[in-house]
Formats: C-alpha cells, sequence, structure tokens
DNA sequence: CCCTGATTCGC
DNA sequence: GCGAATCAGG
C-alpha cells in the first residue's frame, strides 16, 4: 500500500484531530501499522500537532537488524495470508473454508465490533469484513469461558466439520 | 501489562 | 521515501 493522496489526507485529517498513530493506522486499514503512521506524520512535518510531545531524549541507537521472521505456519496446514507487513495465520481448514448457511449466520452488533488494535487476548478473533477496508474488524465478544480464540457462535461455526467431510462423511455411512 | 510518540537506518 | 525495530516514557 503506497501513500495516495487521498491516504495521506485521510491521515492528515485523523492525526490533526487528535487519533493516536495506531487509531490512525486501524482507519487505513490493514497493512497500515502505527509506525508507517508515525513515520509519515514526521515526514509530513505534522509531528508537533499543537503540543509539545515529550520532552527532547538524547538518542536510540538502533541495535543491529533482527533476522526477518518466517512466515508463521501452524498445525497441520493453516495458511498464511499476508497483507503488506502482516502476516495472518489462518487456521486449518474447518475456519477458513467453512462456508455459512443463512441459518448459521451470527450477527455481531457493530458497537460491539473492534479494530485489529482493539482486539484483546481474551476477545473474539473471528473476522468480520474485508481484511483490506478500513471497515474491517473482529467480532470482538468477550468469550464464555477464557476458552479458545473465539465466542461460543463464532466457535461453533469454526469447529464444525467443512462442508465437503460433511458430505463425504454422510456418504460413507449410508444413503 | 496496556499504551503513547520519537528515532535510526536498512531498504 | 518508507517503516520495522527499538527506545523512552505514561
Amino acid at each position: 500500500m503506497s501513500w495516495t493522496q487521498e491516504r495521506v489526507e485521510l491521515l492528515r485529517k485523523l492525526w490533526l484531530e487528535g487519533l493516536s498513530a495506531a487509531q490512525v493506522a486501524a482507519e487505513l486499514g490493514a497493512g497500515v501499522t502505527r509506525n508507517a503512521v508515525i513515520g509519515k506524520i514526521h515526514r509530513l512535518g505534522l509531528a508537533e500537532r499543537g503540543k509539545a510531545a515529550s520532552a527532547p531524549r538524547p538518542r536510540a541507537q538502533r541495535p543491529a537488524r533482527a533476522a526477518p521472521c518466517e512466515a508463521p505456519i501452524r498445525n497441520g496446514g493453516g495458511a498464511t495470508m499476508v497483507i503488506g507487513n502482516l502476516a495472518l495465520a489462518v487456521a486449518p481448514r474447518p475456519v477458513v473454508a467453512t462456508a455459512l448457511r443463512p441459518d448459521q449466520e451470527v450477527v455481531v452488533p457493530i458497537s460491539m465490533r473492534v479494530t485489529l488494535m482493539e482486539l484483546r487476548e481474551t476477545m473474539c478473533h473471528w473476522p468480520l469484513g474485508d481484511p483490506t477496508t478500513p471497515e474491517f474488524r473482529f467480532c470482538g465478544s468477550r468469550y464464555e469461558d477464557g476458552e479458545g480464540p473465539y465466542c461460543r457462535q463464532h466457535a461453533r461455526i469454526a469447529y464444525q466439520p467443512h462442508a465437503a467431510d460433511r458430505r463425504r462423511q454422510a456418504g460413507r455411512s449410508g444413503r
């Protein structure tokens, strides 16, 4: 994602409105980190934002560059989705490939949806919407009992057998 | 632990 | 120019 004129405008607007760098990054959508926002803010000369940020600090020597981390590959064939510098480990097939039937739809009130920055370990990690748009959110519901990465409703969907497996199963066991 | 902005420097 | 890694701090 590059800094197009529109994106720079949105950045400037949100930043001057007082949003934090992380909040601005979340609004700009997946692939934009708060570091990217801060870097751009400085290059644009917007760092002041009226307020004196903090006392001048001497230095911050940058240590040797860390080795690039490997793309996460998890238990038995999860996929990896890479958006910009963000690598999302997608759980194995039941989660990624399960199609929702109408009666399985889980309606998550907009009020309880959260951005990536708002997502906490204790919140449901079920993705909602297109990760490449600023509207992308996570479910954000609290777990029922401190288990798994999903709330009860989404866990039901996530861990049910894949549709193809259900068909195969049905074919095997008769009918 | 959560978060904030600032800075350096390899790319 | 870009932004990850890191720092310093609340």
